[in-house]
DNA sequence: AATATAGCCAACCGCCACTGT
DNA sequence: TACAGTGGCGGTTGGCTATAT
């Protein structure tokens, strides 16, 4: 499939971040004809995209019922349940954050708790803490009450930090929200 | 005030599974 | 059955912003 681009059109493929006229190109023609076949969409719309550049777009970002922003506290137990139940597998942990993007939980998983995973491993490395496989892909733990049992032992600087309330969590505004787009349709 | 460093996140890449012909 | 096209997923990266020095 996007195994190299090699024709005369392939050239003109534009990357890098999206343009808001692009965003409501793209928001237009999904809103007239629908979303799917990304491809032929991307053409007949007239994007210098690929088509998964499209859904990309349209799934983490443009979609009306994408939720921006902070990340709640119970919001984050779920995802550290569900990641001790099924390991990496975003997308499967997305589908029970309601508006929450794959990419968007994976970036928080890499970017808040994984660095809480390192300053607990460094934190007690000159203790016993033993090597741990942050996939959890082999546990078959159901609850939170069994996550926390599986991740805090390891990690009880991170289970402390969510029974605190205090997880750290910065906002993060987007530079035009999707109310400003949707406004401008 | 200028520069260096760290953190965050949007977007791309490569692989795999599915579907239609 | 084999092949091509497409969609979906997880991993990775590049650039922007915030913070520290």
């Amino acid at each position: 499939m996007d195994k190299r681009a090699c024709n005369s059109q392939d050239a003109e493929v534009r990357k890098g971040p999206w343009t808001l006229e692009e965003d409501l190109i793209l928001i237009n023609y999904i809103r007239n004809h629908g979303e799917g076949v990304w491809n032929s969409l991307a053409r007949s719309a007239g994007l210098k995209r690929t088509g998964k550049s499209c859904r990309l777009r349209w799934l983490n970002y443009l979609r009306p019922d994408v939720r921006r922003g902070n990340i709640t506290p119970e919001e984050q137990h779920l995802i550290m349940e569900l990641h001790a139940k099924w390991g990496n597998r975003w997308s499967k942990i997305a589908k029970h954050l309601p508006g929450r993007t794959d990419n968007e939980i994976k970036n928080f998983w890499r970017t808040r708790i994984q660095k809480h995973i390192k300053r607990a491993e460094t934190f007690s490395s000159t203790g016993q803490i033993t090597e741990h496989n942050d996939q959890a892909s082999t546990s078959q733990t159901a609850s939170f009450a069994d996550a926390a049992e599986f991740y805090s032992p390891t990690y009880p600087e991170i289970f402390e930090s969510f029974a605190g309330g205090s997880f750290p969590i910065e906002p993060s505004d987007n530079i035009w929200s999707m109310e400003d787009i949707w406004s401008l349709q």
